[in-house]
DNA sequence: ATTGTTATTGAGACTCAGTATCAATAACAA
DNA sequence: TTGTTATTGATACTGAGTCTCAATAACAAT
């Protein structure tokens, strides 16, 4: 029997340890963050939202959102000129982004020997390294194509 | 003789080149940049320059920011909840940064090592790689003692 | 189930970084 | 010196995200 709201358990653990409740809005919010293909911003997470029908306002978003980057289900992948974008991080082992500046493409790409070189250099340098983001801007495959 | 205002001819030259104009306010702006320690949100740099007397609204600043931006003269470092972060980079080859949690540090590393892997990485991938980011969060060497 | 406590909700006011507007000014080429 | 027009600064505006607070709904205890 497959578990229909990945995380949701984990959510209402998070919550309930710290008298907090899990609440209809909240259970949709992250129904939804997990329906969907990986990155979302807050604002287009609301309009979706909107459209099936499934109500929550745009503070409750917002509030629920803060809950889950919290409860480590969520990370704020970039800030951009315009939000937040998000990801969800429930079943994902960590992974860095190649971002196409033509089509705005997200590449996901993981490697154990980075991760490694990493964390050499931080010893190096007498730093405790707990997270990292890598953001490599360029063209992907595609895009290189149609510039010839 | 030294040049007094690294960069200004640069900057000269760009605007020159797409009709453009250098003006008081835009040299002020610049010769603030390059005073400073390195990196600088705007705000602040609007704030120091009205403590100099040297003035310059605040749409100077930001639209000279941008300038500069497009330029190359300087990279957006990190975007916070709080505004961007920008840092110079006439004369300062490229590096990467880890941010402390604690105290809010910013160390500055460079490894080639990093760069070439990185390299390796976007062609296994087909993506051609233009620029990037790495930050890596955690607890610098004071802070890691002090927790002790 | 019912009740009491109190966290949560939603609407809208608010904050704050950054941008747009526009009349007055100042760069720069001629 | 002059004419053209990019730039400036004051301020209005935008848009993401937070705060406020009265009404509501979770949940624990009965």
């Amino acid at each position: 029997m497959k578990d229909k709201s990945p995380g949701k358990n984990l959510f209402g653990s998070f919550l309930r340890d710290r008298g907090r409740r899990m609440t209809k809005e909240r259970a949709v919010i992250l129904q939804k963050i997990f329906d969907g293909s990986g990155h979302f911003d807050p604002e287009s997470l609301y309009v979706l939202m909107r459209g099936t029908g499934l109500k929550a306002s745009r503070a409750s978003v917002y509030r629920t959102l803060n809950l889950l980057h919290e409860c480590g289900l969520i990370e704020r992948v970039r800030k951009t000129d315009r939000g937040s974008v998000y990801e969800s991080t429930f079943g994902h082992k960590h992974h860095d982004h190649m971002l196409c500046l033509q089509c705005g493409k997200v590449l996901e790409f993981y490697s154990e020997e980075l991760e490694r070189l990493q964390e050499s250099i931080c010893i190096k340098q007498g730093f405790q390294g707990k997270s990292h983001t890598l953001e490599i801007r360029g063209l992907c495959r595609k895009c290189r194509k149609k510039k010839k």
